[in-house]
DNA sequence: TAGATTTGTCTATTGCTCTATACAACCGAA
DNA sequence: TTCGGTTGTATAGAGCAATAGACAAATCTA
């Protein structure tokens, strides 16, 4: 009793099928072309589409289930969870929570931890500073609509910004803290793109569910005479978020 | 006999042991982490630092052989293949060639696949065409120094450029095939990135392994009037390529 | 209420993954 | 040549992944 899955999972891969399965799954819903209607096929359907097991499938619901994608109820069905991507837009005015402004209600960014450091050799060369000069470190959790959007670590000069980490924790905001130490209005100069698997700290902290893949931008913001003030690298959920770049 | 890894890895996640230690070398490459001098650890020292047994590690490094990214050699060692990832920059003037010119030496764009289409409604929308006006379809496989690093589906409309795709064949570039039509100069108007697994299709023609990432991008060329002549969507290798935007 | 549809649970079997141990083959240097 | 370090091969056992079949529980419709 074979079936005929019109495009088969890849087996002895490394891959489980069933996290294969999800991994479709969770694309399909993102394309649109699975959960019309916001209902998802049933079991049996899928597995014949997939052409594996049902319980296979099973275990791939039952992972994004546990990811806040779908809601199955028994005896009705199984329901997609969440909407389409996030667009994130990247300009020279880049900032997090106007960019995401009419596309969700909530948006908050939370402080995961600060450190005073000596700058590591990346971020001096960013910030144009002596290695080693102090700088902040502020690691931070953005949330839009309650979901988890991405993971950011940036680096501030200590020196021309004492404090900033209680300015941000007051203001929420790295706009705004700026503000207060007299930057009113700052640049994205560079930005680099590139994707990688989530690691463990992305897993924890994103809520992701292993093998998930985010997003990693690296940017550099300058003031308005062009001196860097901010060095930070951000992983986004690659299932939540899309980049766009108008150029 | 229990080692003590700094950073373990995640069982029963689905994903293989080998598999996730597999992803991290590779990733360890591309960062220079790993790899000092051209030169792997030996499989006992990387055993001991992922936590996992030798023979585990021995899986790993066997498939990243496969991949091309490892040459292992008995009583010698294992052997970087690879080099950095390249950078890619979006801009204004995106063009492939010239964009790696100081990264590559061997750049070469093929054609995989051509047909003329009536226009699908995104393709529509982005290029101002009535929906199912004919369109060509081009279906390009790009490398690098004889590495595949993206693979790429473009649109035209056919009623503007008529051969196209022949012109393509005979220049080999979409730069030079513009110029033929009098488009001596094209801007990038839009650029979205986004991350995913590898599909079949990706698999096959970039040569990955499952579970491989892409990154995608989904673009818009304007002429000069700023009138649409170009819709894209590219397929890079998440482990050969990174973005750079610069805004 | 009866029946069809759908998700949830259970048991069993097969094959692959990971571990553990041992040893062979090969290389380079003392 | 000898020896330490490294990759390659073999075998066996424990645990997870995938399949299969059967049935329970919940929901909806006729």
């Amino acid at each position: 009793m074979e079936q005929t899955g019109e495009d088969l999972m890849e087996r002895r891969s490394g891959v489980a099928l069933w996290r294969q399965v999800a991994d479709r799954i969770r694309l399909g819903i993102s394309n649109g072309t699975l959960g019309e209607g916001g209902r998802l096929p049933p079991e049996i359907t899928l597995s014949q589409q997939f052409g594996v097991n049902r319980h296979t499938v099973r275990a791939a619901i039952s992972a994004l289930v546990q990811e806040g994608v779908l809601r199955a109820e028994q005896g009705r069905g199984t329901f997609v969870e969440s909407r389409k991507r996030l667009a994130y837009p990247i300009t020279t005015r880049t900032r997090f929570s106007t960019g995401l402004k009419d596309q969700t209600r909530a948006r908050r960014v939370n402080l995961l931890r600060h450190v005073v450091e000596p700058a590591p050799t990346r971020v001096a060369e960013a910030l144009q500073l002596e290695p080693g000069a102090p700088v902040h470190r502020l690691e931070t959790l953005s949330e839009a609509d309650g979901r988890c959007v991405s993971r950011g670590t940036s680096w501030f000069d200590a020196t021309r910004f004492p404090g900033f980490a209680d300015v941000f924790v007051e203001t929420g905001s790295i706009t705004a803290s700026f503000a207060r130490f007299g930057v009113d209005d700052y640049v994205r100069r560079s930005t680099l793109v590139s994707a990688r698997h989530a690691d463990a700290e992305d897993l924890d902290t994103l809520k992701l569910s292993p093998g998930a893949i985010v997003l990693v931008t690296i940017a550099i913001n300058d003031d308005l005479d062009g001196r860097p003030i901010q060095f930070s690298e951000t992983h986004f959920s690659a299932d939540l978020v899309e980049l766009t770049i108008e150029t």
